[in-house]
RNA sequence: GCGAAAGUGGCGGAACUGGUAGACGCGCAGGUUUCAGGAACCUGUGGGUAAAACCGUGAGGGUUCGAGUCCCUCCUUUCGCACCA
């Protein structure tokens, strides 16, 4: 007879127990041994949890109940993201406002989270929505403003016509909003931006120091820092009062520049459109290429259009005239916006000279001799030597020829070596509703003067309307806008934008470290006992967001004297997507709410419990990886917890408290019993729980098997099952939690210790050694360990089933592996 | 195009520094229990053979006593970046 297991009352039971005892509550005010975890915030606007994401809150649940085990004091906090725009649309849709819609969503999750029996501080909650927690982001903004790393631009950016409303570049998808699948339109705005790329450097430079993150995302981050040495170098045109300049990682092929080419949005365009008979001509190119949205200038890369200003400007090596163009394959908003183009040694400025029939001159020869540019079918970007160019004559091509390229011309006040970087800087502005108020205002007279901090926080207003609103709804509110100069005291406007949501999550890790605190934004001591955070979890999507602009805002913090860290993540786990069948698109993907192929956790929870979910979503696969969602296997997972429970409820009849933890008996089962704490122990530590699941079900079928045989002592027995309980806490934590009481043992399973193997223990006395004839197993022997080279090359020969393949041979050498395989080499 | 990762049974996946390929689970097959059903229990399960031999980790080469693991060439898939001067 089996025992039934019910998991759904012992799941609420402990869930229960475990928020009366407030075990996940931690003072970080006091001293300790402290592990600080975190997982990657969840979006609340999420109207469900979905085991996409239920997958990072598993793991982290189960790492952070493995580190409390190990003894550590350790803080998993929870915070939400909770501005954004799908509680915006949301209320633009339904007229209910998106602090309702969102308090409701956080309430939802919350309730999921918990009946997933995952532990957080919930004495340390925060959200970003909350005044206490935005005016810090005020606060920091005016800092930073006053460091003039926060300042106001006239950029392009990504409009939604459908909208009426800027677009994060994350929100385009293949050109089009996300939302409403309307064309994305590249449009002039003015924006508060934040200085990222003063920090470019330090970002790429501490990547280096990160040896706990994963690779990809640093390769990530660099390529998208891009960092590339080269020289800023004047060219004079003559219609114009200033030079134009220009940014290349070659300056070494300056004497092959044969042409100017300008991005049609270049300031100097407008100027030279003004001075010149083509000016219709001009105005139409520029028109034509932006209006190409980007994704079409991207996807026709190849296609390279241009035009000739009729302007020349002056080579300043060679001191020719060369024409000015204009190309639709220079990018406004890398480098100066505007290229020399040596068509010898650039593929795109060969493509683009051949077009349109302009001249190409190669400043480097080969070994045998110059280059016949009319020969050319493609760029020679990196051959040869110098020729042509003067002085530089004979310096082979790299680093050398740069070098001295770059010290001719700072010499000769031509231009100067400069440090490109692709990284553009973060565009905060938003024209929504629901995000941080920028603190600034508006003053006729004054000019954009900013909040002062006794009057932070900068609240949102409560007179708006959302339903079927265009526009910013903020802009509509008189008390909001409506506002006087702190300078002046004159009427004024108040500064209608509001932050990106990214802003909210670069700093919050700080703040659970103090989220009451109204006299400061982060508490520094605590700061320095805590930081930085042990073990971030979370996807991959972030790796240059989320993560690049928490290492960004980190440093400024250093910078302002408020923490003395430069990395807030020490240790980074990217765990791998769930993906799933699309049934509308017929193809695998992300599993995510937008995408319509969510599964839902509770309810896989109503069927078999919760302690089945988190076992099964552990045993799919290496949580690094990638996975499908199936749920074929999980009764495998609720098959194992009922064996689990059926071999508790066996050795508990009788069993007393506190029996047997001292006896480390020498019997197979206690081998085992060892060999499992390692197996798990070690598995754990770099989170693959699917194996360690599997070293669990192994042994749950030895301790099984050796209560059917009588093997072993009841007290064996009574301490391998306690073992397995604790080794499988923090997997299952609510039925390990119920047996730990029914066997009488207190308080909470959680504060137990984790088990310690011993290494002699953890071995087998005797073991398998593999023998090999000729590099092929041809048997087994079972041996003592640490059994001799000579004596199992003579057990070997007398084995019957190795035998037949010996006889009669010569053994020409042997290879042994002590405790694992003998390999005889035969002739 | 550039960069990164990965290709192992019907499926998810094991295999730490080269040393029994396929742990564990699903599925499947046979059996047991049950009025019955099953998300219960037991046994078996890479191909191949009567049993062996033999063949098997994307393909082809190489190194080695021995290769899923190391090296070279190629193929496929996934993911980044994609005219970055």
């Amino acid at each position: 007879m089996t025992a039934r297991y019910d998991p759904g009352s012992i799941e609420a039971k402990w869930q229960r127990r475990w928020a009366e005892g407030s075990v996940a509550r931690v003072d970080t005010a006091a001293p300790g041994n402290e592990f600080y975890m975190l997982n990657m915030y969840p979006y609340p606007s999420a109207s469900r949890l979905h085991v996409g994401h239920g997958r990072n809150y598993i793991l982290g649940d189960a790492l952070y109940r493995r580190e409390r085990m190990a003894g550590r004091k350790a803080l998993n906090p929870m915070g939400w993201d909770a501005f954004g725009l799908p509680a915006e649309n949301a209320a633009i849709q339904s007229g209910v406002h998106p602090r309702e819609y969102t308090l409701a969503n956080i309430a939802r999750m919350k309730e999921q989270l918990n009946l997933l029996g995952l532990l957080y501080d919930w004495s340390k909650e925060l959200a970003s929505c909350d005044p206490s927690y935005y005016r810090w982001n005020q606060w920091l903004f005016l800092r930073m403003w006053e460091q003039g790393l926060a300042y106001r631009k006239t950029a392009a950016v990504n409009w939604c016509p459908g909208c009426r409303t800027v677009l994060a570049n994350e929100q385009v998808v293949n050109g089009r909003c996300e939302r409403s699948d309307d064309l994305v339109e590249i449009r002039d705005l003015t924006q508060w931006f934040f200085r990222v790329t003063d920090y470019a450097e330090r970002l790429l430079a501490g990547l280096d120091r990160l040896t706990e993150w994963p690779e990809r995302v640093k390769t990530m981050q660099r390529n998208w820092i891009g960092r590339s040495e080269g020289a800023e170098i004047f060219f004079r045109v003559e219609a114009l009062a200033d030079p134009i300049a220009v940014f290349t990682t070659r300056p070494d092929t300056l004497f092959g520049a044969t042409f100017l080419a300008l991005a049609p949005e270049h300031p100097a365009v407008a100027e030279l459109g003004a001075r010149s008979d083509r000016r219709a001509a001009i105005e139409d190119f520029v028109e034509k290429v932006r209006r190409e949205s980007r994704l079409d200038r991207e996807a026709e890369s190849g296609v390279k259009e241009g035009l000739d200003t009729g302007f020349v400007a002056l080579n300043p090596a060679t001191g020719e005239q060369i024409p000015v163009w204009l190309a639709n394959f220079v990018l406004p908003e890398y480098g100066t916006g505007a290229i020399m183009g040596v068509p010898a040694h650039d593929q795109r400025d060969f493509e683009f000279a051949r077009r349109f029939g302009l001249p190409v001159r190669p400043v480097y020869r080969t070994e045998e001799g110059e280059i016949d540019p009319d020969a050319m079918i493609a760029a020679v970007p990196h051959v040869g030597y110098l020729c042509n160019s003067g002085e530089w004559d004979g310096i082979p091509c790299g680093p050398e020829a740069v070098r001295a390229a770059v010290e001719w011309i700072e010499a000769k006040g031509l231009g100067k070596g400069k440090i490109g970087y692709r990284l553009r800087d973060w565009l905060i502005s938003r024209q929504r509703y629901w995000g941080t108020p920028i603190p600034a205002i508006h003053c006729p007279r004054c000019g954009v003067v900013p909040v002062p901090d006794r009057d932070l926080p900068v609240l949102l207003p409560e007179d708006v309307e959302f339903r079927g609103a265009e526009g910013n709804p903020l802009e509509k509110s008189k008390a909001f806008v409506e506002t006087t100069c702190p300078k002046c005291g004159e009427a004024a406007r108040r500064e209608t934008d509001t932050m990106d949501t990214f802003v909210d999550s670069s700093w919050y890790y700080l703040r659970f470290l103090n989220p009451r605190d109204e006299g400061r934004m982060v508490d520094p001591e605590r700061a320095a006992r805590w930081m930085p955070v042990d073990q971030y979890v979370g996807g991959i999507e972030h790796a240059i967001l989320h993560l690049l602009y928490a290492r960004f805002v980190c440093r400024v913090l250093k910078d302002l004297g408020l923490v003395d860290l430069e990395e807030p993540f020490e240790r980074l786990f990217n765990q791998g997507m769930i993906t799933k069948l699309n049934p509308a698109t017929g193809k695998v993907e992300k599993m995510s709410k937008s995408r319509g192929n969510t599964v839902s956790p509770d309810e896989l929870v109503a069927r078999f419990g919760a302690d089945t979910v988190r076992l099964y979503t552990l045993f799919i696969g290496p949580p690094e990886k990638e996975s499908e969602w199936s749920e074929e296997g999980v009764v495998g997972a609720f098959r194992f917890l009922n064996r689990v429970h059926d071999l508790c409820a066996r050795i508990a009849e009788g069993a007393a408290p506190g029996i047997p933890e001292a006896a480390n008996e020498d019997t197979p089962l206690t081998r085992f019993e060892h060999r499992t704490i390692q197996r798990v122990t070690e598995d754990a530590a770099r989170f693959h729980f699917h194996t360690a699941v599997a070293a669990l079900m192994e042994f749950q079928r030895a301790i099984s098997d050796s209560v059917e045989s009588g093997s072993e002592s009841p007290a064996v027995v009574a301490r391998s099952v306690r073992t397995l309980v604790k080794l499988l806490h923090p997997i299952a934590p609510h039925l390990t939690e119920e047996w730990w009481e029914r066997f009488g043992e207190m308080p909470f399973l959680l504060e137990q210790p984790w088990p310690e193997f011993d290494p002699e223990l953890a071995t087998t006395p005797r073991v398998t050694l593999v023998v090999q004839v000729n590099g092929k197993v041809r048997g087994k022997l079972d041996v003592d360990r640490g059994e001799d080279e000579e004596s199992a090359v003579a057990l070997a020969r007398a084995d019957e089933k190795i035998r037949p393949w010996v006889e009669g041979k010569e053994i020409a050498r042997s290879v042994y592996v002590p405790d694992r395989l003998l390999n005889l080499v035969v002739r």
